[in-house]
RNA sequence: UGCCCCGUAGUGUAAUUGGCAACACGUCUGACUCUGGAUCAGAAGACUUCAGGUUCGACCCCUGACGGGGCAGCCA
């Protein structure tokens, strides 16, 4: 984005070009228009976990922050008791802090300016520009008016300064029942935008706050709140996504009318991702009626479930910086976020080799083991080598071995040649089946010269297959995830439920897979790439000291099966 | 129906602010390879939604259409 803005040097380097945002930025700075550090912040209602559509604001924000010398607020928008729990509040944190937005030391809350924002109500009710309405909600919506007629002016709306004065601080000692009175802007009921005609800035709602307790039966409406806590925090750019667009008007004439520091709204287009939903409402419902397993599911599109799955930080920031941000709505091919991670834990990952649906192998004219070397990141020769124990009883992939191979097939068939990799080639000598017909055993020979690195081997084959040797191999469980959805845009159907389109095979269990004993102990969290399958980690749910559970985070790309 | 925003290859973004459309992903070739991965080389793919207008010149400015999105919570 603007981070070559300060080494103007690099010209052989592309220039990277800004994003509209930046570009506001940019020209804030010419013009001196702040006589403060630029500013912005991330506003969660903490009442869901975070998605990925968050962590592109996450990166947007505090990467404006970082760009600019500025400051970057982490700061709960907890004007709702109804829906705010701390569960939440405590998950968001740690999102944000997982995936780098630096928030330093400033966890901030709306909740915390409550009584600001309560005399700041009192001073707009002495300016005549706010008033207490009797109107109950019913009341409220039908005096709003419609799309093309204009709203009527509550019998309210004139009382005098006293009396509003006066029922508001009834309203705020909790003499009347919730929804029986509203404070409201008095601003305009004819307004074309309807955020104008007479918005509500507080309602009675006798609700304990996660935060604050029973202090409050009034709570501010998100409208006359924000503002006042991009205010507050100095805040100079207050970044949001395109459905406040209307509102900001409103946002303005509050501050405006206030006469205090008066953050700048900008609008962006959210986040869309093929075959899965961001909205909040939906990936609850997925969590409450048990679509999925909790919030940190790895199919989810939450920030802790692709935590879970193995994406790192860094992938999901250079997703944000790959998809960019402008203010036309869009649906993201996942193949960009899938491309981030494999780029980088290809250079990252462990090397290892797993098979998922072993094929006993024997090798008959081998004798005794011996250990061999392996490779452990060809991308970086300096994470070094390991040993892989080799015997005469090895287990395959079963799809490593076809009796009627189809054209372009080259792995193993009967009679054929494969390399094992890090080892020998083998030549397939005989196929044993039950009674079913069903192959279970391939009896194998092995050529000595032919051994890895020995150089000493003149033959070539034409493909190379992992394995594991059948006494060493660990015994670990592998998760296989697909996408949560079938269909590209699974919410897009007004009429059709998301839920009918959810994916039956998203989440394909493999109890006992085998694995080559490099792996043991290997902790939580920990990521490997199994060689020819994709990259994995070790599931921080469901692993015990007795058996790993792998997530499998993303396949390899595969060239071969797209062509059949 | 009223108001607001948006329309650039399959997808996501660019275009030095009016100079003849670029980058990434994806797709397809070929090379290389002890991962059908990675890497390398290359290709295809856009009359910039449409129609007028201004201009020597328009993706960019103006007008109008069409298309998409948002707004009638005491949610955010």
């Amino acid at each position: 984005m603007a981070a070559d803005t300060k080494n103007p040097e690099n010209a052989n380097d592309i220039v990277k070009s800004k994003n509209f945002i930046y570009e506001i930025i940019d020209e804030d700075l010419k013009t001196k228009k702040w006589d403060v550090n630029i500013c912005t912040r991330f506003p969660p209602e903490p009442n869901g976990y975070l998605h990925i559509g968050h962590a592109k604001s996450i990166c947007l924000n505090s990467g404006i922050a970082r760009d600019y010398s500025g400051k970057f607020n982490l700061r709960f928008d907890d004007t709702n008791p109804e829906k705010e729990e701390q569960e939440y509040v405590d998950s968001i944190i740690e999102d944000v802090k997982w995936l780098g937005g630096n928030f330093e030391d400033r966890i901030l809350y709306a909740s915390d300016y409550f009584d600001k924002m309560y005399t700041w109500a009192i001073d707009l009710i002495k300016k005549g520009k706010a008033y207490v309405c009797d109107l109950n909600a019913d009341e409220i919506r039908e005096t709003r008016g419609t799309l093309t007629e204009p709203g009527k002016p509550s019998p309210y709306r004139n009382r005098s300064v006293e009396e509003n004065l006066s029922l508001f601080e009834k309203m705020r000692n909790g003499e009347f029942p919730d929804g029986s009175k509203t404070l409201r802007a008095k601003i305009d009921m004819a307004s074309p935008n309807f955020n104008l005609r007479d918005p509500i800035m507080y309602r009675i709602l006798h609700d304990e706050h996660h935060r604050q307790g029973n202090k409050w039966c009034i709570y501010p409406t998100y409208d006359w709140a924000h503002g006042l806590e991009d205010s507050i925090e100095n805040v100079t750019h207050s970044i949001c996504t395109l459905e406040f667009e209307n509102h900001r008007p409103l946002y303005d004439w509050f501050l405006n009318e206030l006469g205090i520091f008066h953050p700048q709204q900008i609008e962006f287009a959210r986040l869309n991702l093929t075959y899965t939903v961001m909205s909040k409402r939906k990936l609850l419902q997925l969590v409450k009626e048990n679509y999925v397993d909790g919030w940190d599911d790895p199919r989810m599109p939450t920030v802790s479930g692709f935590r879970r799955r193995g994406y790192t930080p860094e992938a999901i920031r250079n997703f944000a910086e790959i998809i960019g941000v402008a203010k036309r709505d869009a649906l993201t091919d996942i193949a960009l976020l899938e491309y981030a991670i494999r780029d980088d834990l290809n250079k990252h990952a462990q090397r290892v080799m797993a098979v998922l649906h072993p094929l006993k192998v024997t090798i008959t004219n081998y004798n005794g083991e011996e250990v061999l070397d392996a490779v452990n990141n060809p991308e970086d020769a300096g994470m070094g080598s390991r040993k892989v124990p080799f015997s005469n009883e090895i287990f395959i992939e079963q799809s490593d071995f076809i009796e009627n191979p189809p054209k372009g097939y080259h792995r193993l068939i009967p009679g054929g040649e494969v390399r094992l990799r890090y080892a020998y080639i083998i030549k397939c000598e005989e196929v044993i089946k039950n009674e079913k017909g069903e192959v279970v055993e391939l009896r194998c020979t092995y050529d000595k010269e032919t051994k890895s690195g020995s150089g000493t081997s003149t033959k070539k084959v034409k493909g190379t297959i992992h394995w594991v040797s059948a006494k060493q191999a660990l015994n670990i469980e592998v998760r296989l995830y697909d996408r949560l959805f079938t269909v590209e845009a699974p919410d897009a159907g007004k009429e059709k439920n998301f839920l009918d389109f959810l994916n039956p095979g998203s989440c394909e269990i493999i109890p006992n897979a085998l694995v080559e004993p490099f792996i043991k102990g290997s902790k939580p969290g920990a990521r490997f790439q199994f060689e020819r399958h994709g990259y994995f980690c070790v599931d921080t749910k469901y692993t015990t000291s007795e058996k790993l559970v792998f997530n499998r985070t993303v396949t390899l790309k595969d060239s071969w099966g797209k062509t059949k």
